[in-house]
DNA sequence: TTGGAAAGTCAACAAGGCTGACATAAACTG
DNA sequence: CAGTTTATGTCAGCCTTGTTGACTTTCCAA
């Protein structure tokens, strides 16, 4: 409703066309394809091992943080325990994911991926990061830093401090 | 497995820096998160009437191409006849979607939206919109600009299509 | 020492994917 | 015209991954 038809008006001598709604229409479906495109090549390997996004998801939090605990993972992954209970027993009985009660908080279960949960880690990431710098090379570094603003700025800011941990930005 | 920890080279005089592994993971967190921020306002919207994401699809995709056959839905939608089917007989029971046989080929349902879809589709599309344009006013046209080359790189060849419809594209 | 947080588990359910099989009407083709 | 292909719908059953609710065990901290 906001300002239909009003967003091609000049505002200090700059053009906002990119923000009609035709624009954030191109916007909405280029996440949708994208978001296809990004998780295909995991989806096709996942299949091999009968797991699937969610094991993911898991695998790869776990790989950039490992011995976080089982309440941390929840707040990044946002969903209810009982849902990612069912996905790490899979992966902790399958000898992919390691589960050590903590030292100082007994109560807390830090968790580790064992060598065959590295191994299919590496495989999933490497598929997808090879996608992405695909796509990185082909755009051009302007692009990508513009790429990494405008999602930065879509997630909910409670979240983007799951995304900020370990970030040295630049912006000049 | 590829260029790890050499895309950090020189090539024709300009730092690769941006391809790092680390940088990519960064990416591919990004597009984690920031799809969750962009799901995530329908969603809400949805629960109120008790339809889901695959709904939502649906209904946006009958709204830019009004009058489209079901198997044009499948092949943008990337889903099985069977679960399109299931989605789209609540929404013409509901009444959101009206399902007419076609005039040339007989076998064919074009769907529209009726009043009451297109009322739904506003609301959503509106939702989604606003956080859109938050983020590129936030973000500014170049990284608008960015955001929309690196996603389409990222999207499947074959997937690209559906993407570039009625799109008329300036590289420079 | 006791209240409450952290974690795990069981059960039941729903959405939304999937496959396979089958039906119908219409269009196309030899 | 007979046979085949195409577009769509439908039934049945299965899987993953999300949900809620209830309950237990462990154990930190006031």
């Amino acid at each position: 409703m906001a300002d239909r038809g009003t967003a091609n008006a000049l505002v200090g001598g700059e053009s906002l066309l990119f923000l009609t709604d035709e624009q954030l229409r191109r916007g909405i479906e280029a996440m949708f394809f994208a978001y296809r495109g990004f998780t295909a090549d995991p989806d096709r390997i996942l299949q091999n091992y009968a797991y699937g996004r969610a094991h993911h998801r898991a695998i790869h939090f776990i790989n950039r943080t490992p011995g976080t605990t089982v309440n941390n993972l929840l707040d990044i992954l946002g969903v209810t325990k009982q849902s990612l209970n069912r996905v790490l027993r899979a992966l902790v009985e399958d000898g992919l994911v390691e589960s050590r009660v903590g030292t100082r908080d007994k109560r807390e279960q830090h968790l580790f991926l064992t060598e065959a949960g590295t191994a299919l880690e590496r495989e999933l990431s490497d598929a997808q990061r090879n996608r992405m710098r695909a796509a990185y090379r082909a755009a051009g570094p302007e692009a990508v830093a513009g790429f990494r603003t405008v999602l930065e700025q879509m997630m909910d800011p409670e979240l983007r401090r799951h995304y900020q941990i370990k970030m040295e930005h630049h912006h000049e």
